[in-house]
DNA sequence: CCGGTAATAT
DNA sequence: CATATTACCG
């Protein structure tokens, strides 16, 4: 006699209204037309920050219960200055990341606007694993290369960028920086936007590179 | 309150 | 599986 209490049970739950999206919803300009042998053109945003874009049906939590922030996209921007930021103070260190570089005071360096110290915390804690996983041999490909183990930044425009703007993170308005090259998103078949790379939204590379030249 | 790690969600 | 956020703990 026991009522159906409350486990887990994977019963279906789907089906409901959707509803909009609670954060601020940008409209997103997707050109999901056909393109049937016209010019098909993909958006994609490639371009460094991005809030998490995802429509997705979130109708379970009842009452007031903050359904976790947008996943803050770490761009490549971001990383940089992440990984520079530090190293305007502690430089010279193989991992000063490793060593002292609190989330507070990362976050102050990097003088950007909207971060938070969990954000921080949390990039340092993925900066931590892949730090930890890369400084020992390789499995099986290994790049020749005699780099130090260091940090390293997406093969942009970048170097002691003299702008020290401080509308870097993709919160309220930024001016929609689109730099370089824009590479043609082919959709495999033509059809919605499902793109090859699985990663979830901004993909930059965790190389490494040598924060100082010896 | 801040820092680190685990758990959880996407 | 990778990544980001929240929660919990020191």
């Amino acid at each position: 006699m026991l009522p159906d209490f409350s486990l887990p049970s994977p019963a279906v739950k789907n089906a409901s209204c959707p509803i909009s999206a609670a954060t601020e919803d940008h409209s997103l300009s997707l050109s999901g037309s056909q393109g049937v042998g016209g010019a098909a053109a993909s958006a994609l945003a490639m371009a460094g920050t991005c809030l998490s874009l995802q429509v997705q049906q979130q109708q379970q939590q009842q009452q007031q219960q903050p359904p976790r922030k947008a996943r803050r996209c770490w761009s490549p921007e971001l990383h940089r200055r992440f990984v520079l930021a530090p190293t305007t103070r502690w430089r010279s260190s193989s991992n000063f990341l490793d060593v002292v570089a609190t989330p507070k005071q990362i976050r102050e360096l990097m003088q950007v606007d909207g971060l938070t110290n969990d954000e921080v915390k949390s990039h340092l804690q993925k900066y931590r694993l892949h730090a930890r996983k890369m400084p020992n041999s390789s499995p099986a490909v290994d790049q020749p290369d005699v780099v130090l183990r260091g940090l390293w930044v997406p093969p942009e425009n970048y170097t002691t960028s003299p702008q020290p703007s401080v509308s870097l993170s993709c919160s309220p308005q930024s001016p929609l920086q689109l730099a370089g090259s824009n590479l043609a998103v082919s959709a495999t078949a033509g059809d919605s936007c499902e793109e090859d790379g699985r990663s979830e939204c901004c993909n930059w590379t965790w190389g490494e590179v040598s924060a100082e030249h010896i």
